[in-house]
DNA sequence: GTCTATACATCGATAGAC
DNA sequence: GTCTATCGATGTATAGAC
């Protein structure tokens, strides 16, 4: 194998245990057998655990904020927008929530390349927010939708999309509901797209 | 110092420190120099990690779950007990932030004891929600607001207050804001009761 | 019950043969 | 580049004096 498949290889088993057990959790004895390799080989390639997590981070960071911009519809009518926008990013966290809950714990745990990356994912221009508040801007402006702060009314979307799936296990204990992920998927596209666009439009 | 009153001290100090490192991250050592006392003596009062993990867990999740109550208003008006618990309710959240940041990490890291409690703070009736979702029942009923699924209502409500407070350090990277801590309450305040009762009211 | 000293286990990292 | 063997550091847990 090539070198750079083997350092792929090892990163997507890295990514993997680290995302499930955090880095304190995450052994490289388990990173070396996931990876088909063994715990020396493992820093034969990546030197040190520290630097294993950078390099696999730095790159999942990247990557997952640029994915963000496949979620934004093309509809210039925002009602339309707003919907597609919501299913679209339901579908889209659904495939991240691993991570989501992960990047959320090991920000606030101090880990400082996960802001590191994150900042420089932003300024590198990888995380096109502004299409989002423009689109409300412009339909404000439009008379279509109340005026309400862009960011706020982005951020109260953006909750309402990630927090059931990141908190599933929690909530499936407390509201002690048990329905499969698809059924829960659709129930949430059609909640959220509910009460926001009402909550937004004007009357 | 009591007995009694040791053990209190060790809890506190031990619930500090797992919150802000996790299970994993957590050091015996550094638990024992919060709470006074050395490592021997952690382990004479709780015999081991794991146990002083349980025992902190319990209790907290416990506290945690009969708390809520206290943010249920009193108001048969619909609108007025939908904002005064969206107030309360993100008051109690920027109290224990860390606590739900960790308990949805330590959940799907897989420490058993964590459901393990949930489950028995639900069982033991500590978290009335049938209140709230009574609430939205009999609100749709009298035709003062829309026919919804009132679980998924309730799933937003609380959605769009948690999600910005314990992912605040990622969403101050991403939406590139930095205001107060008071400031951010209240603005999300005003933002949360705007969309969800302009959300949910019958028009 | 509380201390010091230390045993014991685990893990990250490296040396050195191949 | 890849392996086995092992070092050294760290962390949990315990023995035993007081």
């Amino acid at each position: 194998m090539a070198k750079k498949n083997i350092e792929e290889t090892i990163i997507n088993a890295a990514a993997k245990i680290f995302l499930e057990k955090g880095m304190d959790g995450a052994r490289m004895q388990e990173i070396a057998k996931a990876a088909g390799i063994n715990q020396a080989g493992l820093h034969y390639y990546f030197r040190s655990k520290e630097r294993l997590f950078n390099t696999v981070m730095k790159k999942r960071v990247r990557a997952f904020f640029r994915s963000f911009a496949e979620t934004l519809p093309q509809a210039d009518d925002f009602e339309t927008f707003l919907k597609s926008f919501i299913e679209n990013y339901l579908d889209h966290i659904n495939k991240h929530v691993l991570f989501m809950r992960f990047v959320i714990w090991e920000v606030q745990r101090g880990a400082p390349i996960m802001s590191e990356a994150m900042k420089e994912a932003v300024d590198g221009g990888d995380l096109p927010l502004n299409m989002f508040l423009e689109k409300i801007k412009i339909a404000q402006e439009a008379g279509i939708v109340r005026v309400v702060d862009p960011t706020q009314f982005m951020i109260t979307t953006v909750s309402a999309c990630i927090f059931p799936f990141i908190a599933r296990p929690v909530l499936e204990n407390v509201f002690q509901f048990s329905v499969t992920g698809n059924e829960f998927l659709r129930m949430r596209k059609e909640e959220i797209y509910r009460v926001l666009w009402n909550g937004i439009k004007k009357q």
